[in-house]
DNA sequence: TAGATTGTTAATCGATTAACAATC
DNA sequence: TAGATTGTTAATCGATTAACAATC
């Protein structure tokens, strides 16, 4: 009855802070929460404290405390946070308890290996197809999902249900592509060439900038030999 | 000749500044700004005012000029900032003056794309081998590269001056991989795995989390939803 | 009930923006 | 010189941490 209780009152606090900005700070520590939450779970661990999992994650509690309650109350005074509980419903406000199809555009080696990363699929990301101009890649299969081609794009996201495109392509060709897709029907892009995509605020992209974050760890060596010879 | 002694002037103060903790926001907006004046030196653009600057990037000059300072004078009152110069400071500043030698552990899909990115070298990242523990990738090339074993890593850590290292290998294996890495004096570690690594303070560590990017993605899919209900 | 731990308010810290004097 | 634009200080805004009353 107790865990009723707190999860109505959860439940009332969502709806009343969904009006609420959540930050993009605090939204990007969430699938970090999630990821040892479900280590917690698989270990079989039932309840944790701010406290305990502070010390785990190398934050403090009060952050935890903070950054859950931007969404609801999750825990209970005096007995910490149902692990399995919070993990299901950090999964929910990432929007991971429903499907999203996705397609790749561009079959290279990045795209491939996003196509074979599996680990997707049980998040709720379902690859439907991949896209490139290389003929070489006609009807070349990827865990049994179809590589196509191109030209066949426009039709494809006519006749499927597809929210999520991933843009693994040469940085000249993005801003390109990325019309096509949101002429289309695209409502999120991951977008992983080395350029800004400027698109309708409807749109949602996430980029990945390897050569940014690769960049950030050379400017960390160079720091640190600077560190070492004072 | 204002040229030279605005020159002096910066290198005087990067002297002075490198004692001050530059936050991780500034770094981080390093490779963005970096990119744009790569664009703009390629269309022959010389020198640029922050306030134009900012217009493109879509920050605010203040922030520009803020971030710049952190590092030293590279503007000119009244004339704004010579985009050659400026390009050129901040990859001294991202360490990208001087080369870096790589290598990557898990020849996977991932590995493999990383491998082809031909554009690293370009920024002064050199790979010198890849690593994995699949034998049938024994003797395989990616751009003339040797795929080697698991076992020859030692060997091949104690005869060669490798800072980096790329970890495109299962979570399940990182921990242990990075230990050996960070034994044979590996100094960088450029993280794909799906875990945090806690190592040694003296060894860097900067993680591309594509999972975490893709969840992240899945969450602002969710609140335009919210948004769109209203 | 007593102890533990949350949810939340208040205090602090840091980052961003605004403003403007310095100066090219 | 006058106009433009930086470098830098001050003001604002936002995010993190601390503290503690509420409550399980």
């Amino acid at each position: 009855m107790a865990v009723m209780k707190k999860r109505t009152s959860a439940r009332w606090k969502v709806i009343e802070v969904e009006h609420r900005k959540i930050s993009k700070a605090v939204i990007s520590r969430l699938p970090r929460y999630y990821r040892y939450l479900g280590d917690l779970l698989e270990s079989g661990v039932e309840r944790i404290s701010s406290n305990d999992l502070s010390k785990k994650m190398q934050v403090t509690a009060s952050q935890i405390r903070q950054d859950l309650n931007n969404f609801g109350g999750f825990g209970q005074q005096g007995y910490g946070y149902n692990v399995k509980y919070l993990y299901t419903e950090i999964g929910k406000i990432l929007g991971l308890n429903k499907t999203h199809n996705f397609i790749i555009i561009g079959a290279g080696n990045l795209g491939q290996a996003l196509a074979n990363y599996a680990s997707f699929e049980r998040s709720g990301f379902i690859l439907k197809s991949l896209f490139d101009v290389n003929p070489r890649l006609e009807g070349v299969s990827i865990r049994g999902i179809r590589v196509r081609m191109m030209d066949e794009l426009v039709d494809f996201l006519q006749n499927n249900d597809i929210e999520i495109a991933a843009l693994t392509i040469p940085r000249s060709k993005a801003v390109e592509v990325s019309d096509i897709l949101i002429a289309n029907g695209i409502r999120a892009i991951w977008n992983f060439a080395h350029t800004d995509l400027t698109l309708p605020k409807d749109v949602i992209v996430e980029s990945v900038h390897l050569s940014d974050s690769l960049m950030k760890l050379s400017y960390n060596i160079s720091q640190h030999e600077v560190g070492h010879k004072k």
